[in-house]
DNA sequence: AAAAAAATCCCTACAAGTAGGGATTTTTAA
DNA sequence: TTAAAAATCCCTACTTGTAGGGATTTTTTT
């Protein structure tokens, strides 16, 4: 039996993983947290096989939350998931010791075959990472200065005459850079940029 | 003199703050943090007297930090800022021990005036700040139940078709809600909606 | 110096959300 | 039980971003 906790701030995806797992009969939900703080708590207590968890998180965030937990339980195993195919983040879940990463729109047997993997002390990277489709995971810069540039204006807040308007550039030409920057993201949808941009608020270089 | 850390993941914001400082000779910014583990390292190191610190930021977020430092440094006066109204946000850096909260949107003067009153061990919330209006500071529940439904679905990037189609309601209806809650928020603009129900991801209730 | 990448701009068509109205039914609370 | 609040739906007009093209100039890189 693999006991996993899944840590999420939204509960309302805690529990959709929760009813796409009751069928597995190997695979028992035993706590589940909101927060990072709350997830170490848990873990703390049901010393789970395999922990769940969103990077972003109120109180403290899932990297750091790996890291705790691998430095205290270094046999349980994280997976990481996130809304996005942040290579970044990918790459920060893996340094911090996580042995798996799925997306959020993955498909309920990849979530499932995530878990099973690691359970076996094998690593799971969800195939349509893009870090995983490029052999060079290290530097994977994918967007321009530019486009990184508008894409930050775009968390911001600012539509795009208002960015063309303080970079001094045409409207079409912040249109454009839309459609490079979410064609190289794979992305589609109208407001999958706005929420792109906000959520990986980090690590903009 | 007042000397002054801050704390937000965006370095673009704190440049702009410091650039907006460099004429009030009364207040020097000695450091600044991009996420809440190197604002509490950085406070540990440099004691300053007031801390500016965002809420949602990488690794710790501000509330957690708050927390941490006022533990650790009763004397120093927090101020938390962040892009949008979230009362609760509010209510828990105010329990967090913060001695102030302003809006990311704050005019320069609102933003000096916020160190200034708290470095004089005053509390200084940002007068825009719903909670400060209404005087019921306990149950400020503006979103009904169902508005707060749709905004959750707007943050997980649901369009108002998809929308409708999971809550079985019309079209018409969702965007009523979407209206309403634009009104109660006070916000306007195209992509406002999206980045509120992202950013404030917490605390859905 | 030549090729590749990045950045700039324009076109049409379409989809989705905002803004301003209005109106009815269902719940909830006094 | 009766007001008030919440939730439901419809209308027109307008703005903004997406999708599909194409094209030119400026920077890098080789």
């Amino acid at each position: 039996m693999i006991r996993i906790v899944i840590a999420e701030d939204h509960q309302s995806l805690i529990d959709g993983i929760k009813l796409s797992l009751q069928n597995e009969l190997d695979i028992q939900v035993i706590g589940e947290a909101n927060d990072g703080e709350a997830l170490i708590d848990l873990v703390r207590l049901k010393e789970p096989n395999v922990v769940i968890t969103d990077i972003r998180m109120p109180k403290l965030d899932g990297i750091s939350a790996t890291r705790i937990i691998k430095t205290e339980f270094p046999t349980i195993d994280v997976i990481g998931f996130s809304m996005f195919d942040q290579t970044d983040a990918v790459a920060q879940m893996r340094d911090a010791g996580a042995s798996g990463y799925i997306m959020k729109n993955s498909s309920l047997a990849t979530l499932v075959e995530a878990i099973r993997t690691v359970a076996k002390k094998k690593s799971f990277f969800d195939s349509n990472l893009m870090i995983e489709k490029n052999t060079s995971l290290t530097e994977e810069i994918i967007l321009s200065k530019r486009e990184l540039e508008i894409l930050r204006l775009i968390g911001e807040g600012n539509s795009s005459v208002e960015i063309s308007e303080l970079l001094f550039i045409g409207k079409a030409t912040v249109d454009t850079h839309r459609k490079n920057i979410l064609k190289k993201l794979n992305m589609h949808g109208k407001n999958d940029l706005v929420r792109y941009a906000v959520e990986r608020k980090y690590d903009f270089t």
